[in-house]
DNA sequence: GTTCCGGGTAAGTGTACACTCACTTTCGGC
DNA sequence: GCCGAAAGTGAGTGTACACTTACCCGGAAC
């Protein structure tokens, strides 16, 4: 067996774990699967985390922190602050087909809140989320290049909502899903009403 | 031990499991709660299953009809096309504090879609969902009293997504939720797009 | 080459789980 | 009251699971 320092094990087994999560969600997920798909045999998964919960957990803080870091690369070189808007709509990680497979373990985690430290997890990331969008509609807003009709904080839990909504409808797979007849997207809405008439 | 006829005890069987999988979920509720909650023994759910699962899509479905069912009666007597749209928007079963507890169990379903089955009852489920809310928006727009800016189509998938997405994250109680400073909620933004300037 | 640290495995453990089976009990019809 | 059908129980089964233990081995430093 292919011997890893124990920082690069760790972090092969949160990225293999998170596929598999995503997919199965906590339950779902064997230490067995878990093991076999880093390669290795249960025992490491403990090496490196106290307990299984404990690995979904550290998922948790990760996936969150990616998604938003991932996010403000995305918007970064946005020249104008309705550009940056759009931007922020149109490469949402929490949709994306690039960002949503690995997003959907806070997906799979909200399905987990009887836990009050999966509960607490997801309450951190989410308040984060908030924030972040709140400080993107801000600015956008007071550039006066879009409109101001609802607040930051409504709006952010406008996209929010829309975004969680996307990623557990999106693996479904339905023909047609957020999409009508002439091709237009629930993305292509959501910008016209955030960039909406002033 | 009280005994019920079968059809009476089938029935109380999945109101019972209606609470335990909303809050559990499917791997999270075990058959042995699942018997106790309905004061019988767990044989006697296989009396009326052939198994965890299929009393678990049953569920499915049935809470899939039933929540269309309580819309339309709560849309029901409006007298306006626009009342009716405004009650569909403020009393919508899939976040309302009534239905959004049993309707989490689709929520919670969305998780176990990598078993075909329950894909299946999903995919019937929102396709029901979705051709109900296009009927109503469609006759919305037709009256002229709302806009038509989007299609009945887009739109009901936006619908679709904000119930979603809140009934998701509703369950972690963030102070806040959902609402601005002003204590404007994002059923009044949603009502206000949807009723829009035409 | 040897030693030692830390990464890794094979085998196992006790418990929980979905489900079964043999038997019991209830209740309505006669 | 008796009988039979159907509803119900207690005890159990085999398997899967999260986690542990004793031991092995790779690789770097000397």
């Amino acid at each position: 067996m292919r011997r890893l320092p124990a920082a690069e094990r760790r972090e092969q087994l949160l990225d293999t774990a998170a596929r598999l999560f995503a997919e199965r969600g906590y339950a779902g997920a064997t230490t067995a699967e878990l093991a076999k798909a880093a390669g290795v045999t249960e025992p490491i998964i403990y090496r490196h985390f106290a307990s299984k919960r404990d690995l979904f957990i550290a998922l948790i803080d990760r996936t969150g922190a990616e998604t938003i870091r991932l996010w403000e690369q995305h918007i970064a070189d946005a020249k104008e602050p309705a550009e940056r808007l759009r931007r922020l709509i149109g490469v949402n990680p929490m949709v994306s087909p690039k960002g949503r497979g690995v997003y959907r373990i806070i997906v799979q985690a909200m399905m987990e809140i009887h836990d009050e430290k999966i509960l607490a997890a997801l309450d951190r990331h989410i308040a984060a989320l908030h924030k972040f969008l709140c400080g993107e509609v801000v600015r956008a807003q007071e550039s006066g290049q879009v409109s101001n009709r609802f607040s930051p904080e409504i709006t952010s839990w406008l996209l929010i909502h829309l975004g969680l909504g996307y990623g557990v409808l999106a693996p479904l797979g339905m023909p047609g899903h957020a999409r009508d007849t002439t091709g237009m997207h629930v993305r292509d809405v959501v910008e016209q009403l955030m960039l909406g008439v002033k």
